[in-house]
Order: structure tokens, then C-alpha cells, then sequence
RNA sequence: GGCCCGUUCGUCUAGGGGUUAGGACGUCAGAUUUUCAUUCUGGUAGCAGGGGUUCGAUUCCCCUACGGGCUACCA
């Protein structure tokens, strides 16, 4: 085994190359749930091949067979279409490149494993985890760390160290074994990051890492490698927790002589804690008062519901807004995209170095800007969907569109309330508490309101209002607008010269209970001069 | 502990050898509104510390501190 001059790394240095089209994968690991840190490198993966026209690939890491979660492929594959991140090739919608499963791709490894076994760059282990696990207490006994490297493995059992009769003797014995990776001894590893520039490591500081496990399944590191140049992937995007491993997949490129087409490499820099201690991780599940996940995850062993974006009431471009903002920008002050802006704006030179904390706050507020481009057609649809059962909305049996199952009349009537209170809802589902006045009237009263603006005359100044709508009884609710409320109310108040700061929240409390709420006349004009004066005679019952 | 990565307002960030260090969220104050909210205006608050290099460093280099990641036959 012999190692060429570092200057063969040089090669890492190139551009995008533009003859090779771009690829990328998002390569998740179906243990759980996706985060929201997961879903983040989904997204810039996706923003990159699309942004240069590239190929968006789901593989499915399942080589750990003791971690599988039934559910997760699903879950994952669900949470990416909800954020309207498309797969172009994958478990579901094929490809060329295919199986994207690992565990459908098992025999390939083993031949890889061979290969390297062959040219020398690995060997086998014979060690079974019980011994290294009690060498490994021995070395913490002494305040040291046991590594599998380039100086243990020389007095550890393997083929490396054993005789060639023996080793034979043993394979064929059907004792387990691994394949290790044989590190170099002592060279100097130079390696691109496009995020991060240069970075160095002496292999010195490596260790022999497990590449076949004795399942027969290959680590992490064997398959990675070996699809991601059978699935010639042009760019690695993935989160900086494998930048440690890095220098390994370089070598392992260079011991299978593929490094003229190796990809190219960008760590993203972790989501953390708001908090401030350590990466976000799914463990967090609703603990720390905000989703971790995208969507909602129903957890078989426990059957604990974890919350997601999804369920919580954020929109998906929201969302994906928000995701793609922690750790890239594009220079400018611009905070909203659609994700076609995303597309055009991304690059992977302007995602920033440092982990970013997660703040639920700003992700409210974007939220809130999202409610207030969304059309108020859209959110009613949204509104309905959520409260239908309390707005006894009147619905139809038929129509395939929700509009369609609601009366006309109601239609209209919702979409107005919506453009009323939408600006002041962070969520469709604030929006019923914003609204629900609309819908039925109040049974209580807000005593400090009584107390500030109820006068012994006002239910004679408001039973003179009623008898002003009297007369528009008959007409059908919404007949008199608000400007007509308006010009008739105000003018009385002004004629008999009454207190206009009292009279109108007094009205305000008639219709809605306490001091909340859109303009009076707003509220009137969708109550009906019917509802309004029935409101106002049960409020003075009430009150007295 | 070892190896690697990082460090601009409380948070997300722009910037970059000479700037009044810019924006956003939050927060505070004022304005508007018949209420609440929205909105608008304004304020608050930051280059981790120490050494270099330089006429001049927040910006470049080194060290320290702090933060983070990795350190499994997990990914």
C-alpha cells in the first residue's frame, strides 16, 4: 500500500464542474423522526439541484438493523412533501440508480469490502466487542482513551497481526469478524470544504474505523461512500456532525481510486437549542415549548404524540421560510421568499460557519407574515377546515372543493371576517379567538369594562339606539352596511350630545363581551341589525 | 481527555483594514385608533479577551477563553 503525495487532494480545489451535472442526495436514517435540522439539510439539498438544475435524490441509510423504526420511511417521506421539497429519484418514484434502500443493496457492499480487502486498504478484525469493550474500561481506568489505530491495531488480534494460516482457519470457522479500514500511518490529509475552505487532519489522529460489520451489513461510512459514487453524486451537503469523518471518506475514495470523481463536500453548521446548550436533537420532542418536528410523530413504542410544524398551525412555506434563514442568506435584507425565490437566491457560498440558535419567536412572526400575504379565500378555506364544527356553517352534501359545501351567503361572510382579524393572528387557529364573536354571542360581560363605562341612564341611551335599527329589521342581515351603521349611530350620539368614548364600548361589550375585537360598526355590519339589537337587550338584562 | 469546527446587539444576521458597525425578531417609549390587536415612528443593545502585522484593526495572523461537533460492529 503505498500513498501518492498529498497533492493528489488537490484535485478538491476545482470548481463545480460543468460538464458533470449536479446530484445530491438527502440520505436519512429511518431510526425515528426527521427534525427540523434534518429536514434543513433536506431543504438546502433541494434548493441546490434546483437551483443548478440538478437531480434531488432520497437514500434510505438502513444498514443499523437494531435502530429500524417502523413508521420512519414514511414519516420522512411524508414531511418532505408537506414542505414541498420534491424527490426526482428514490424508493417511491424509482430511478436508474436504484435500490435507494440500503438494506436492498446489501450485496453490492460486500463486493467493495472485497476489493479493499484485496488491495490492502482494509483488514479483518477478529476481536469481539466484549474484549474491546474491556479494553476500552482498562484505558478509561487509566485516563486514557482506547482507539482501534494505526499503533493498537499492531498488537490486536486481526489480519494484520495473525498468521495467514490462522486467519484462514478462522474465517472459515464462522467466528464473527469486521473489516477495519487500514489507516496510514502519519499523512497529512488536506481536504475542501465549500463552506468551511481548507481543512487538515494528520492521520495520525484517525482510527481504524469498522466498514463491514460482522452482520454482514456495511457501516455508515462503507455505504456512503460507495453509493454516493455509484449514485455519482456531484455535491455532499450534509450537517457538520460528519465533518469529523470526513478525512475517512476521503481516504476511502482514494483507496477505491475514485477520487478524480469524488464529490464535493459542504458541512452545514448545526441548528442549536434557543437555550444555548448543545445541537437541537429529536430527544427534545415538545420539551423545550416549540416543535422539534415537522409534522406530527406518533411514537410506536411509548404512543406519545410529538408535535409538529404542521399540526401546530405553521403554514409550509412558513416553515421552509424559516428553516431556510437559519444559516444562509442572501446578502440583502430580504426575509420572505417563496421557495422559487429560494432557488434562485441559494447559494452554498453564503451559508455561514456557526451554528445557529433556534429562536420560536422570530418562527411566530413569520408565520404571521405568511397569514398576512396568504388571501383571505385561502385562510377561510384553512378556517373552515379547522372550526367547521363550531360555525354550523351550513354545509352541503355535495361539492368536492370545501367552498362548494358552504352556503354562499356564510362563504362571503367568513372571508370578510377573515380580512378583519387576520392581521392579528399569528395561526388560523388564533383566528377563532379573534372571531368566534361572530359566530355566537357573548354570555358574560367584562366586569372592569361595566365598572369603567356603565352608567345608571345607558340602557336608555341604548334602547334608543335599538329603536334607531328598528326599522331595518326585516331586511336581510347584512343589508346595512357598516357606513350606514355609522352615519346612523354616530349621528345620534352626537345629536344628543352622549359620550362617545362610553356609549361605544358599551356597544362594543354588548356585541362582544369585553373590549376586543375590529371596529363596532365592522361587527355590526356582519350581525345584522337583528343580532345586534338582540344582543343589546340581553346585555341589558344582564347587566341592569 | 484527544481531534475537528466555530465566535458581530438577548436571538437570527449584514459588513469588512479607515463605517455614526446596517437590517430583522424580541423588548421599551411615543403616535394613531371608540377597545384590543395591527400599523407607523423612535429608543435600547454587539465586534469574547490578549498579543502581533499596520499610519490605522471589529476586519489579517497567533495565543487564550468560551461554545459546538465527533470520539460505537449508530447514523
Amino acid at each position: 500500500m503505498r500513498l501518492a503525495p498529498c497533492a493528489f487532494f488537490s484535485h478538491l480545489c476545482k470548481k463545480i464542474n460543468p460538464i458533470m451535472s449536479v446530484r445530491v442526495r438527502f440520505a436519512p436514517s429511518p431510526t425515528g423522526p426527521l427534525h427540523m435540522g434534518g429536514v434543513r439539510t433536506a431543504l438546502f439539498n433541494y434548493l441546490f439541484a434546483r437551483k443548478h438544475q440538478g437531480t434531488m435524490i432520497l437514500r434510505i441509510e438502513d444498514t443499523d438493523q437494531g435502530r429500524f423504526v417502523p413508521g420512519a420511511e414514511e414519516y420522512i417521506m411524508e414531511s418532505l412533501e408537506w414542505c414541498g421539497i420534491q424527490i426526482d429519484e428514490g424508493i417511491k418514484e424509482g430511478g436508474k440508480f436504484g435500490p435507494y434502500r440500503q438494506s436492498d443493496r446489501k450485496l453490492i457492499y460486500k463486493q467493495y469490502a472485497d476489493q479493499l480487502l484485496e488491495s490492502g486498504w482494509a483488514y479483518y478484525s477478529f476481536d469481539s466487542s466484549e474484549d474491546l469493550d474491556a479494553i476500552r474500561k482498562e484505558y478509561e481506568s487509566r485516563k486514557e482513551t482506547f482507539s482501534y489505530d494505526t499503533q493498537t491495531r499492531k498488537s490486536l488480534r486481526n489480519s494484520l497481526t495473525l498468521a495467514p494460516d490462522e486467519v484462514k482457519r478462522l474465517l472459515h470457522s464462522g467466528v464473527h469478524f469486521v473489516v477495519r479500514f487500514r489507516m496510514p500511518e502519519n499523512h497529512e490529509i488536506v481536504m475542501q470544504d465549500i463552506i468551511r475552505g481548507e481543512v487538515r487532519v494528520n492521520t495520525a489522529t484517525l482510527d481504524d474505523k469498522v466498514l463491514f460489520k460482522s452482520d454482514r451489513m456495511p457501516t455508515y461510512h462503507l455505504a456512503n461512500v460507495v453509493d454516493d459514487h455509484l449514485m455519482e453524486i456531484s455535491h455532499v451537503i450534509r450537517g457538520e456532525e460528519w465533518l469529523p469523518s470526513l478525512p475517512l471518506h476521503v481516504m476511502l475514495y482514494k483507496a477505491f481510486g475514485w477520487t478524480d470523481t469524488m464529490p464535493q463536500f459542504a458541512h452545514l453548521p448545526l441548528i442549536l437549542k434557543p437555550n444555548g446548550n448543545g445541537k437541537l436533537s429529536k430527544r427534545d420532542g415538545d420539551k423545550l415549548g416549540f416543535p422539534v418536528f415537522p409534522i406530527n410523530w406518533n411514537n410506536p413504542e411509548t404512543n406519545e404524540i410529538y408535535s409538529g410544524y404542521r399540526e401546530a398551525g405553521y403554514f409550509r412555506e412558513a416553515f421552509v421560510n424559516i428553516l431556510a434563514l437559519l444559516g444562509w442568506n442572501d446578502g440583502t435584507d430580504k426575509e420572505i421568499y417563496t421557495t422559487d425565490e429560494l432557488i434562485q437566491a441559494f447559494s452554498l457560498e453564503r451559508v455561514g460557519k456557526s451554528g445557529s440558535r433556534f429562536d420560536p419567536e422570530k418562527a411566530k412572526w413569520f408565520n404571521h407574515q405568511y397569514m398576512l400575504l396568504k388571501s383571505n379565500e385561502e385562510i377561510a378555506e384553512e378556517f373552515i377546515k379547522a372550526q367547521g364544527s363550531r360555525l354550523k356553517a351550513q354545509v352541503k352534501a355535495q361539492g368536492s372543493r370545501l367552498r362548494d359545501q358552504v352556503e354562499e351567503v356564510e362563504w362571503n361572510r367568513i372571508v370578510k371576517i377573515i380580512s378583519l382579524v387576520k392581521e392579528r393572528a399569528e395561526f388560523v387557529k388564533d383566528i377563532w379567538s379573534q372571531a368566534w364573536f361572530f359566530f355566537e354571542a357573548p354570555t358574560t360581560y367584562d366586569e372592569a369594562v361595566i365598572k369603567k363605562r356603565w352608567s345608571p341612564e345607558m340602557p336608555l341611551i341604548l334602547k334608543d339606539i335599538t329603536s334607531l335599527l328598528l326599522p331595518y329589521l326585516s331586511l336581510a342581515p347584512c343589508a346595512l352596511s357598516l357606513g350606514e351603521f355609522e352615519t346612523l349611530i354616530k349621528g345620534h350620539i352626537v345629536a344628543n350630545s352622549l359620550n362617545m368614548g362610553n356609549v361605544m364600548n358599551i356597544l362594543r361589550l354588548c356585541l362582544v363581551g369585553s373590549s376586543v375585537g375590529p371596529g363596532v360598526f365592522d361587527i355590526m355590519a356582519l350581525l345584522g341589525p337583528k343580532e345586534v339589537i338582540a344582543r343589546i337587550d340581553r346585555a341589558v338584562q344582564t347587566i341592569g
